[in-house]
DNA sequence: TTATTATATCGTAATATTGCAATATAAAAA
DNA sequence: TTTTTATATTGCAATATTACGATATAATAA
């Protein structure tokens, strides 16, 4: 056998997993975090950010887009990627929620 | 070429990935929100709740162990797992960081 | 139309993850 | 001591991820 059987688990087990999965790259939390330190969506530019090569950007870029972790619309020649803040505070009232579980705990 | 070049980011986003690969497999995550279901720390029992053989699941603990998400301690013959709340703290704040710089922005 | 520029996709090699049978380890019970 | 019980480790096959050169696509500029 090999890899992930997840279709043994919940619906939203595999959701959530899928999420951090999309973050589970020091690459992609760089390109979040970089959205994040400039003003507004960036256009192109993520390239010349990170050290890597621009297929495997593109392919990192794809992967946070299909987790829904950011949004990219066209604007001319050049892709607009932004952060998609409704992900964000998902995962943040996730987190929220286990820590003030953890706090109503003996542990 | 290969794998990850993780030598080429920084300390805190290889953390951070770190993390958030532990919590990317849907088996790991049912079994922090399992043990954040019980009263206490458990004792064994984690394979009779999940689909999953005995040795898949001792690995899995050991990645969530890895990554500082779970703790585990020796009582008798069993192993008592539960969450290190700490973790969960730092990653909630994490979000907490995030969703704040983005509420400051235009998108 | 023909560049140019920005991004995506394809193909593929290197490496990592997943899952489990078999086996090892180690504490408690008989 | 021997058995039982709980968990870990090893080895390996199946599959997934990572990275990038080559190439495709598609909008604007010349």
């Amino acid at each position: 056998m090999g890899a992930s059987k997840s279709a043994s688990f919940s619906e939203k087990h595999n959701e959530l997993a899928s999420i951090f999965k999309a973050l589970s790259h020091p690459a992609r939390i760089a390109i979040v975090e970089y959205l994040l330190s400039v003003d507004t969506c960036i256009c192109g530019d993520i390239v010349n950010e990170l050290p890597l090569a621009q297929p495997t950007i593109s392919q990192h870029l794809k992967e946070l887009k299909n987790a829904n972790i950011i949004k990219g619309s066209i604007e001319g020649t050049a892709i607009c990627y932004c952060i998609n803040s409704e992900t964000m505070v998902k995962i943040e009232s996730y987190f929220s929620m286990i820590s003030k579980t953890l706090k109503s705990k003996c542990c």
